[in-house]
DNA sequence: TGTACCAAGCTTTTT
DNA sequence: GCTTGGTACA
């Protein structure tokens, strides 16, 4: 993607494709932009909102545009700015929960709260839910509370306060108790002044929908809105678009830019719907395809339009190669024993690849979850190849990052009970379940916040001996740091708190190998506080960006979840795991069943459409998923990208199918040859494959792929102990050996 | 109040 | 197989 800073603005639209000029022309009414992969999605975007400006159809501050990460957010206002030229200053360009806090932050008084409410982190939600929970006397085993809290999280996802939600919509969860824990959830997050991400767009979408006055004044405000990503909006989120988009004069000036074959975030709340429903929703709409890509080669593209056209209930595009001379080679299938060699094959091509001059960062491995990086890492680390892993943990959600903020909020609002909870005993001061149980109880009857009850319990010596002592210390550093933070700022009174309760030492007298590291993520925070003007500033940047800015542009390979790579591109991507209960995941399929089979195709579909002259596709014969080894099938998205646009290398994959289908390996003759019999059941779960194993005689001679013939000496269900020829003695499941005789 | 042991659980995660 | 969280004890 190039930034053409110096464009001159008179140029901007020429070297557009047509369907790209008219959805970048096309400003008035409802407009529905069907993006492909790779056809210039926020080019178009920016371009138009650039377009929108530099036509005079509005101002800046009259535009809103909305994204669902701050990384686009922040693309699209450098890009908008390098097209005109100038940075542009006073946009409601944001994500939605930022656009939704900052509305809010002007209007919480009409939901019981103070413009100055706090955002929770998850940590803070799920400690909360569990202390609503305790009085229920759920058992936790059975209910467990982050369950719970993704079941309010849903309903939120889909705009239902406690009130709105009905029986029909209602959950036997925690013996019925599901709502009620709900309702009473969000009265202590009124009590302590506080939202959750939910509430930002809950609570947004309440007030634009009961005060007619508020709705009318953003009407007057934004002429025209822009959605990105459209494809992942969620109920509440497409009631928010809705409430703003339809004025009472009629006019509906809103564009959405999304591709519903990559809509792969249905388990957070996302509504495919929304955007097949588009044009119901916005009578009069005009839609816009782009079909044209510029990003792969024809022989990808064909695999992946191969591959999503088994889906149903689509708006239907066809990607067209918008590169001349783009045939390219055919999608690798390659078959392998284990994650081991699949480790081993990856990491070889990696070698080859890197001598042939091919750049690391160009090179990406991209699997269904975070834990498959393993073998990759183990593999690439020997062989000397750097990588770096995408995702995983991040920056502020680290346990001594979360420590040090849950200090400054309480340093910028004492009353924040559940920070303040949360470093109370951090580092350990004798501060156990009895004495936060009395500072509880004191708290509630007054009632005030815990701070206040710990400054109440210290003045009538209620409190004794050592919990007095440490409390009354860590009152005074928070006195101190208050007095510093007047006098020489916010990061200089972080520090000080920091240093002066005893949360730097901590560390340093922490003798594990994590401890220096967790010093220097704490060092690169103070560091990140410096950029903010105030403490405020910094903790709402923090809570709704969660990630710290660290441009990473050096020579390496990209590891990351399908997930994760959505929105980029890489000259060659590896897909391992591709095998049934893998990818598509068995549990997914248990959940969501024909709707959930769709999605994993959509992740499949987004897999191959990141890469841009070459896709490598692995499958394993066995893989090891915890404890045990589980044989698998290759995924039945390998059988559905056409056969002319595939390219099998090393073992012949159907020599392989045929193994695996070998009625002597599974006792029932289920298997057949998947391409043939594609529309029979012919998948099982992996789980129903070891119900079926054949029983395997003492005694008897089997075969194994990797140690070759050997005599059964012991059974044990399907667990054999195998004396080898060559390699001797192995415990090994039924499922890995054939009977020889 | 802190530790030791056991059992359960284990995708994806833009905010 | 490995981590995490809850409970039982010292």
């Amino acid at each position: 993607m190039q930034h053409n800073s110096l464009t001159p603005s008179s140029d901007y639209l020429s070297r557009l494709n047509s369907e790209q000029r008219r959805a970048i022309e096309t400003t008035e009414g409802p407009l529905l932009i069907l993006a492909g992969a790779g056809t210039g999605k926020t080019r178009v975007l920016t371009t138009r909102f650039a377009h929108i400006l530099l036509t005079g159809k509005a101002y800046p501050s009259q535009i809103l545009a909305v994204t669902f990460t701050n990384k686009a957010a922040k693309e699209m206002k450098e890009r908008v700015g390098a097209i005109l030229g100038e940075p542009v200053e006073g946009l409601w360009l944001g994500t939605f929960h930022a656009i939704c806090a900052r509305m809010l932050r002007r209007h919480a008084e009409y939901v019981q709260l103070t413009s100055g409410f706090n955002i929770l982190d998850t940590d803070d939600q799920l400690r909360l839910l569990k202390q609503v929970m305790e009085p229920f006397q759920i058992d936790t085993k059975r209910w467990p509370p982050n369950q719970l809290l993704g079941i309010i999280q849903r309903w939120k996802d889909r705009g239902l306060t406690p009130d709105r939600v009905t029986p029909v919509e209602d959950t036997d969860f925690a013996n019925g108790h599901a709502l009620a824990i709900y309702r009473l959830y969000q009265e202590r997050l009124q009590t302590l002044n506080a939202c959750d991400f939910g509430d930002l767009m809950l609570h947004v979408v309440e007030i634009l929908r009961t005060k007619p006055d508020v709705l009318a004044q953003y009407h007057r405000i934004f002429r025209y809105i822009l959605v990105d990503e459209y494809q992942d909006t969620n109920t509440i989120q497409y009631l928010w678009l809705r409430l703003l988009a339809k004025r009472h004069d009629g006019i509906s000036n809103i564009a959405c830019v999304g591709d519903d074959d990559q809509s792969i975030y249905s388990w957070r709340g996302a509504e495919i719907e929304n955007i097949l429903r588009f044009e119901k929703d916005f009578p009069g709409a005009k839609v816009v395809r782009l079909e044209e890509n510029y990003r792969s080669t024809d022989q990808i593209l064909a695999a992946a339009a191969g591959l999503i056209s088994h889906n149903e209930g689509r708006l239907g595009k066809t990607l067209r190669s918008g590169r001349k001379n783009a045939h390219g080679e055919k999608v690798q299938i390659i078959g392998v024993h284990d994650s081991d060699e699949e480790a081993r094959v990856v990491g070889g091509a990696i070698e080859r690849l890197q001598k042939s001059g091919h750049p690391l960062s160009e090179i990406a491995i991209l699997m269904r979850a975070g834990f498959q990086t393993r073998p990759f890492e183990e593999r690439l680390l020997m062989l000397g190849v750097p990588y770096r892993v995408v995702g995983g943990l991040r920056f502020y959600e680290r346990a001594e990052i979360r420590d040090c903020l849950a200090y400054m909020r309480v340093l910028s609002q004492p009353s924040d009970d559940l920070a303040f909870e949360r470093i109370i005993n951090v580092p350990k001061r004798g501060i156990g379940a009895v004495a936060l149980q009395k500072l509880h109880k004191e708290a509630q009857t007054l009632p005030c916040s815990l701070v206040d009850a710990v400054n109440i319990q210290l003045s009538t010596d209620s409190l004794k001996g050592k919990s007095k002592k440490a409390l009354s210390h860590l009152m005074a550093n928070f006195t101190q740091a208050k007095a510093t933070l007047d006098t020489e700022g916010h990061v200089v009174a972080s520090e000080q708190l920091l240093e002066e309760s005893g949360y730097l030492q901590m560390w340093r007298d922490d003798r594990s190998v994590e401890a220096p590291g967790r010093l220097e993520n704490i060092r690169e925070l103070m560091r990140a506080i410096g950029d903010f003007a105030t403490l405020e500033g910094f903790l709402e940047h923090v809570a709704l960006v969660m990630d710290i800015d660290r441009t990473e542009t050096d020579e390496k390979v990209n590891l990351m979840t399908l997930h994760g790579a959505k929105g980029l591109e890489f000259d060659t991507v590896f897909l391992p795991g591709w095998e049934e209960g893998v990818f598509p995941s068995q549990r997914s399929l248990d959940e969501g069943g024909n709707r959930a089979l769709e999605e994993e195709r959509r992740l499949a579909y987004v897999g191959l459409t990141r890469a841009r002259q070459r896709a490598v596709i692995l499958h394993a014969a066995s893989r090891r998923i915890y404890a045990n080894w589980q044989s698998s099938i290759p995924s039945r998205f390998i059988d559905e990208i056409p056969l002319e646009y595939i390219d099998m290398r090393g073992e012949s994959v159907e020599k392989r199918r045929q193994a695996s289908f070998s009625p002597s390996m599974f006792a029932s003759g289920t298997f057949t040859s998947t391409r043939s019999n594609r529309s029979q059941p012919a998948y099982k779960r992996i789980t129903d494959i070891k119900e079926t194993t054949a029983h395997i005689p003492l005694g008897a001679t089997v075969f194994h792929q990797k140690f070759g013939e050997g005599l059964v000496i012991s059974s044990d269900g399907d667990r054999l102990e195998v004396n080898f020829n060559n390699v001797g003695i192995k415990r090994i499941l039924a499922n890995f050996v054939e009977i020889k005789s």
